[in-house]
DNA sequence: TTTTTATCGAGAAAATTTTCTCGATATATT
DNA sequence: AATATATCGAGAAAATTTTCTCGATAAAAA
């Protein structure tokens, strides 16, 4: 629509370069200090060429012969996705998935850090999970609003999760990562990021099947 | 490689039909018969015409003016991915995570059926959860063996990821479904699909950059 | 110092995926 | 019965993403 488009990264590069960067502080914490393109796509069974292109767009630019530097490069792409500023964050859904969300503890490395949780149960309202409090959902929006928060996690049953993607748009929320499976309606300019865990299982479940008739194993069974 | 290579569907194809699936369940549910790409578009902010692609991949045919009949579809989606014949899982990792992927429960819908879960710690190991018994890690390649099991879901840290691929691979499992945030090493022919939950995070935050560079908001500070 | 080698970055080519266009057709309307 | 309308499916076009090619260059080896 704009004229002063801002060049955007295509997805694949967005996820691929999340994961080289698990890579590279792996490699850092071994004490390596430089890294090629050869040898991160060897790591991560892509091409080099293709890492290069993907480095390309956290503007760092390497070395011939040596490559990047580590260090400099998990900077870039921390920057990148301003991964150092971290965003406070509301979860809404206290159950399984949002409890091992909560404990998982290494989303501030990642830019997020989720301040409260809300649900609906009076049993958990009151509560604190891996010292995040458990706050009556009623209160999301005000408390939103008040704390400024521009993302949210939904980790509800598919039944409940567009009303509390409702509320949290009218908290000023700008931001939702979606794990319930159901696709959700917001107005113009908010973000939503679809996490189903059965999008991944559909690309495995395919594989499988594929694979499975490549080596013609039970191919008098399909 | 080979010539009679299998028409393999996009994986963006193959995603966007997992999240079709959700919406033509909760349709049926309404009570509705029929659904044109027109519709599944609007519900799903995508293009009518990559919704047709996307359904023709599945085989099924649909009807001028009326569109598909939703029985019809969500079998060809299921039968696509072959989701009417449920395999047997192993998990490894009995933690948050592991815990909320076995209390989801509905993974059978998507033909995976979690039969064990597997773990190092002495106080889970013979325990319970959700009814699917926790067994000693060093049984897996044994077991999976003789239960010719084929998928293997990685819940565990990811310091013990690979060593996890390693056995499951050892025990003849040809698929991993792998959420520890590194790339795992496997040899050829067997499937990896990794499920890092900061590759959707770096999505999201770089649209909310984004977004924020629009809306001109915090060009002051960015 | 000169040569060799590994790697980068940029542009071109290829492949893939998405979007557009349009004729055909099933159903609804006049 | 004839006309209008919504939608499909197929092929073409456009856009995007990946892969290839190659000249330049930093470091290592001769």
């Amino acid at each position: 629509m704009e004229n002063h488009q801002i060049r955007s990264t295509p997805e694949p590069s967005l996820r691929r370069l999340a994961r080289y960067l698990d890579l590279l502080h792996k490699l850092q914490k071994d004490g390596q200090i430089n890294i090629s393109s050869t040898q991160i796509g060897s790591e991560m069974s892509s091409d080099p060429t293709q890492v290069r292109k993907d480095i390309e767009y956290t503007g760092i630019i390497g070395k011939p012969k040596t490559g990047y530097v580590i260090a400099e490069l998990i900077y870039a792409i921390e920057t990148f996705f301003n991964w150092n500023n971290v965003s406070d964050a509301f979860l809404v859904g206290a159950g399984n998935l949002g409890r091992a969300i909560l404990g998982y503890g290494h989303f501030k490395k990642y830019g997020l850090n989720i301040v409260s949780a809300f649900d609906i149960s009076p049993d958990l309202i009151g509560t604190e999970i891996y010292n995040v409090p458990v706050l009556d959902f009623e209160k999301i929006t005000n408390l939103a609003q008040r704390m400024k928060i521009h993302i949210g996690v939904i980790t509800t049953p598919v039944e409940c999760a567009q009303e509390v993607a409702d509320k949290m748009v009218e908290g000023g929320i700008k931001a939702i990562w979606n794990f319930a499976p159901v696709h959700l309606k917001v107005p113009d300019g908010i973000i939503v990021e679809h996490t189903h865990l059965t999008q991944s299982l559909a690309v495995l479940t395919k594989n499988l099947h594929k694979q499975f008739l490549l080596d013609d194993k039970f191919s008098g069974e399909l």
